[in-house]
RNA sequence: GGCCCUAUCGUCUAGUGGUUAGGACGCCACGCUUUCAAUGUGGCAACGUGGGUUCGAUUCCCACUAGGGCCGCCA
């Protein structure tokens, strides 16, 4: 029978995350925790944060405050871990080191852990020998029965000891992955495995096991990278007497060549993802869809709706291809779905930071990005960039909405929209030339608009109203594109943007006729820069 | 090298002992359109190879090949 479907019928599910503070959380890890949390979601379970600290050289403060802050943002919230006590902690490793102490006691008491004396260079003298014979790589067993007098000899000289299992190399071990299936491995091939450098020092699959058995850990969902601790872990409950949980081992997730996503090679921390603007919902939908998939072809799902219908039955065993596009797909979906205001909002820091936007007579706060709680954004007025003008959050966000459809990213609205916090445009003037325009025609066809839209009321000015009257003018040209292009590039300087009516309503009437005038003005430049060269071009050529 | 795992369009995937092998991203074309987007329509594109089992394999079995993971006094 497939393990997994017993399973469902289990109540009191209790699964974790353990990631150890080492770096700033990764995308993979992400996931791993995504998968979690669902699993245990789905089977109103338990979800756990624990952080996996024993490595004191490499642990950091920073880094344990970043998994939490960005499992926060991700709405992945723990039941129970770090500053939400269920119990059932300490839920950090480094806060528990007397209680691994016992049961390093209580084995070494046993005779089922020994301490091993072997100086490290001569253990990786021997790996080496063992691997150029093409055998597994496993412990002499050297110390494995030195006498009680011999240990205390060796204490005495100073000797420096870690301590391992002692491993009877019985049957097989074996166990039923949730997600791979049935899974064997010799012991005989792990030997005596290291499981502490010293009484308070505990390493990786001894303080896993411990705590995965105080937590009560149901459901152990991790990587692929742990499948080989696996039977490890198995012999220390056996040695201890602890039950053994189910394992769900997830695939990784794969740079574009498919080789494993490293720092030098495509892993970017999620912190980054959300600097650069990607929302979480989007990261979430994408992430769930790198090895799951529903029976049918939706491809949105929001967390909620995925805490119903997730189900380890349906993950996929093999590795998944890391595909930023449909990330960035989904993320511009996601943008287009929010309201102008809330968008608004998430953009506000990015022009801030840029420094386009300042909050009126009120000092700017310090640390912007990643982006601070957004309740506060409407009630401000902003002043603008050098002009100093005065605007509000409505204004703001008209301007936004205009490229609301064109995002993919939140942090891309500092580019889209500068022309509208700078005061003088910079732009080529080549740029004004709609196919193959004179720079006469051109000229005119400013002068048209420019008449066109001076003889507009104050009171008229909106979009329908600019489009009837600019639409009229460009109908008697006849290309519409000889009046709209020179028009729209001499109010935003850009080849590509909303268009010259949307802007313009925006804008406001001043100063899109200044910026006509601007643009003509350059034509004018230009033409003398041409002259001077000797008619501009060589045609010889 | 040893052990373990995996294999459907370029990518993420659905799926079946007999299907025109479905969807999504991307790409291409067309429509809308001053531009860029968004959007609509259409298109290109896949069962790694070789053996079995079978009336019939993409599907089941084996081998091969390719890819991944692990082989720490890291986690």
């Amino acid at each position: 029978m497939d393990p997994s479907i017993e399973d469902k019928t289990e109540k009191g599910v209790r699964t974790r995350f353990a990631p150890s503070p080492t770096g700033f959380l990764q995308l993979g890890n992400v996931r791993t925790a995504l998968f979690a949390y669902l699993f245990a979601r789905k089977n109103q379970g338990v979800f756990i944060l624990r952080i996996e600290d024993t490595d004191k050289e490499r642990s950091r403060p920073e880094y344990d405050q970043d998994i939490l802050e960005t499992l926060r943002w991700l709405g992945l919230n723990w039941d129970e871990g770090p500053e939400v006590d269920g119990g059932l902690g300490p839920y950090r490793q480094s806060e528990k080191l007397g209680i691994y102490e016992k049961y390093l006691q209580r084995l070494l008491g046993e005779k089922k852990a020994f301490y091993c004396f072997c100086p490290e260079e001569e253990l990786e003298t021997f790996r080496q020998y063992q691997l150029s014979q093409g055998n597994a790589v496993v412990y002499s067993g050297k110390c494995r029965d030195l006498p009680e007098g011999a240990v205390q000899d060796n204490f005495r000289r100073g000797k420096k000891a870690i301590i391992r299992l002692k491993n009877n190399l019985g049957e097989k071990i074996v166990f039923d992955d949730l997600i791979r299936g049935r899974i064997e491995f010799d012991p005989g091939l792990i030997g005596d495995f290291s499981i502490a450098k010293g009484l308070k020092e505990p390493l990786y699959n001894f303080s896993c096991v411990i705590d995965d058995f105080d937590m009560k850990i149901t459901h152990v969902v991790r990587g692929e990278d742990h499948v080989s601790n696996t039977p490890k872990q198995i012999l220390l409950q056996r040695a201890l007497g602890f039950p053994t949980p189910k394992y769900a081992h997830l695939s990784m997730i794969l740079a574009p060549d498919r080789s494993k996503l490293s720092k030098r090679h495509g892993a970017v921390p999620a912190r980054e993802y959300r600097q650069r603007g990607y929302l979480p919902e989007a990261l979430i939908n994408f992430l769930v869809l790198l090895g799951w998939h529903p029976e049918d072809e939706r491809e949105i799902f929001s967390l909620k709706n995925l805490e119903k219908e997730f189900s380890l039955e349906r993950v996929q065993k093999s590795g998944a291809v890391f595909n930023e596009q449909r990330l960035d797909w989904l993320n511009g979906f996601y943008l287009r779905n929010l309201s102008p205001q809330s968008l608004t909002e998430k953009c506000l820091p990015y022009l801030i930071e840029k420094g386009w936007l300042r909050v009126a007579a009120q000092s700017v706060p310090a640390q912007l990005l990643p982006l601070p709680t957004e309740e506060k954004w409407r009630e401000q007025e902003y002043e603008v960039g050098e002009s100093r003008v005065v605007v509000n959050f409505d204004y703001l966000a008209r301007i936004i909405a205009l490229y609301q459809q064109r995002l993919k990213k939140i942090s891309e609205i500092v580019e889209l929209t500068d022309f509208f916090f700078q005061n003088k445009i910079v732009f080529s003037p080549e740029l004004l030339r709609w196919k193959e325009m004179k720079d006469r025609e051109i000229k005119e066809s400013l002068s048209l608009a420019e008449k066109a839209l001076a003889k507009v009321k104050p009171e008229d000015w909106q979009k329908p109203n600019l489009e009837t009257v600019l639409l009229g003018v460009a109908e008697k040209i006849g290309d519409r594109g000889k009046l709209l292009w020179p028009l729209r590039v001499a109010l935003s300087g850009k080849e590509a943007s909303a268009s010259p009516f949307e802007i313009a309503e925006v804008l406001g009437q001043s100063k899109t006729l200044q910026r006509i005038k601007e643009a003509k003005v350059l034509l004018e430049k230009n033409k003398g820069i041409l002259a001077s060269l000797g008619r501009g071009k060589n045609p010889s050529f």
